[in-house]
DNA sequence: CGGAACGTTGAGATTCGTCAATCGGTGTGG
DNA sequence: CCACACCGATTGACGAATCTCAACGTTCCG
């Protein structure tokens, strides 16, 4: 199965980052893998697996958690269409996380061999990659200082604010509104508090007259306010172009 | 200024996750740059700061972190030596955080142009640097899920678990003893508690006869418990060997 | 001696989790 | 069509975790 239109995202949201030449574009649209389809609520990489492709993520949300033997799980990123979910399997070699699919998804996965076979003739492209990787972490971070220092409200118009950016990247989301199939439950599992207080957090948001959520869809009606609740700004995801 | 032994603790870390060639081994003592001390207390990397060179951290203790306009901080990886400690700038171009001297540190800025005619010429040796910053990541998975389903005893002990490794592994800790040159102030910053919480805390796993932690020296007193209580499993370090 | 930085303690307020019940929508079998 | 089960959202009550404020102790240094 050849990536083809599959592709498109990805290499859309790599073009926002600097210039492809033809040549790497050939080599990107090159990558071949096997197609998969999840179902909204399955498991799309098992904990602590060891892997031997990595996946992108075609279409579909999903988010990559760590948990604790009680049970109890962190959701640390939220990927979306045009993620290379797991890239960071191809030098880790072990996950030391799972990716839970919150939608129905389609991934391709990209056996490691062809990733190697592409860092070993394309250093650009490879260091493109290696950014995506590098974004992942400047997400992990801005969520840690949300879960350390922000409140509940706070937390929440973040993760709204980076999801509708993230979105609008891959023309998934637009004038204010994009659809986030996440229950009540899995918000929380994002935000780091319980299912009650998830809803209680929204209900505040909706009082303060700054979102819609309803029935997975999201309206903002106050980008400015909201952002500045958050403290939100977009840079860490490094949507803009740079000679790297 | 050349690195020379300057850069031991970094390629032994690097050779305990896969081989160096001869070649390899010499591009990297071939790097050069600027030796840079900061006191204890002071910036290394200021906020937002455009970067041209990405910093090798020699010796001492720093802390990565994001700020609120309040001026609240919040650490997000503690560097020790050996770390390259904001090479995600080499790809960011932009960092999104800063980072903070906890004692007295001698870096090595190496120019990223360097990185680049590295990057162009050792595939290989791109993946080990590659690693680097995706084991970031990965320690920032670990503290969001402290941070996010933890209790503050059990994200204290984490933190203890994970320096005492990494220092380990750079010959700074034995016989369940390190340095650790925070105040209870960065203690709080980087657990995502106040200095209250964070001295309450501490007296916590002191009064269950886990840690001695005085004069900014700890010791483990019982790893295994301390462990336990952090459900810590090192693994996500990546100190294991793993042909990449 | 005085001040500064760090650690420690107590008290009260706030945030947040847990438990348990209820509500509404949806799908299924009869 | 209706009864029922199930899932997700919502609510109330209560207790636990954590923050804030304020004070005090200790050590170090000029």
């Amino acid at each position: 199965m050849t990536a083809d239109n599959q592709m498109a995202p990805f290499i859309r949201k790599l073009e926002r980052r600097d210039d492809l030449s033809e040549v790497e574009r050939e080599a990107l649209l090159g990558l071949s893998g096997r197609l998969r389809d999840i179902h909204a609520g399955q498991s799309i990489i098992g904990l602590a697996a060891r892997v031997q492709v990595s996946s992108l993520l075609i279409s579909g949300l999903c988010g990559r958690y760590s948990a604790l033997v009680s049970g109890a799980r962190q959701f640390t990123e939220i990927g979306v269409p045009g993620d290379f979910i797991d890239l960071h399997g191809f030098v880790m070699k072990r996950l030391d996380h799972g990716v839970h699919a919150f939608s129905d998804c389609r991934v391709l996965d990209v056996p490691h061999e062809q990733l190697k076979r592409l860092t070993e003739r394309h250093p650009h492209l490879t260091r493109l990659l290696w950014l995506e990787t590098v974004v992942d972490a400047a997400i992990h971070r801005q969520w840690l200082l949300a879960l350390g220092r922000q409140n509940a409200p706070a937390r929440l118009a973040r993760l709204i604010c980076e999801l509708y950016v993230r979105l609008e990247a891959v023309d998934l989301a637009r004038d204010r509104q994009m659809d986030l199939p996440l229950t009540q439950q899995e918000l929380g599992e994002a935000l780091g508090f319980s299912v009650v207080h998830a809803n209680r957090t929204l209900q505040a948001l909706r009082r303060r007259d700054l979102i819609v959520w309803r029935d997975q869809h999201v309206e903002i009606l106050d980008w400015e306010r909201l952002a500045q609740l958050a403290e939100f700004d977009p840079d860490y995801l490094r949507l803009h172009k740079e000679r790297i």
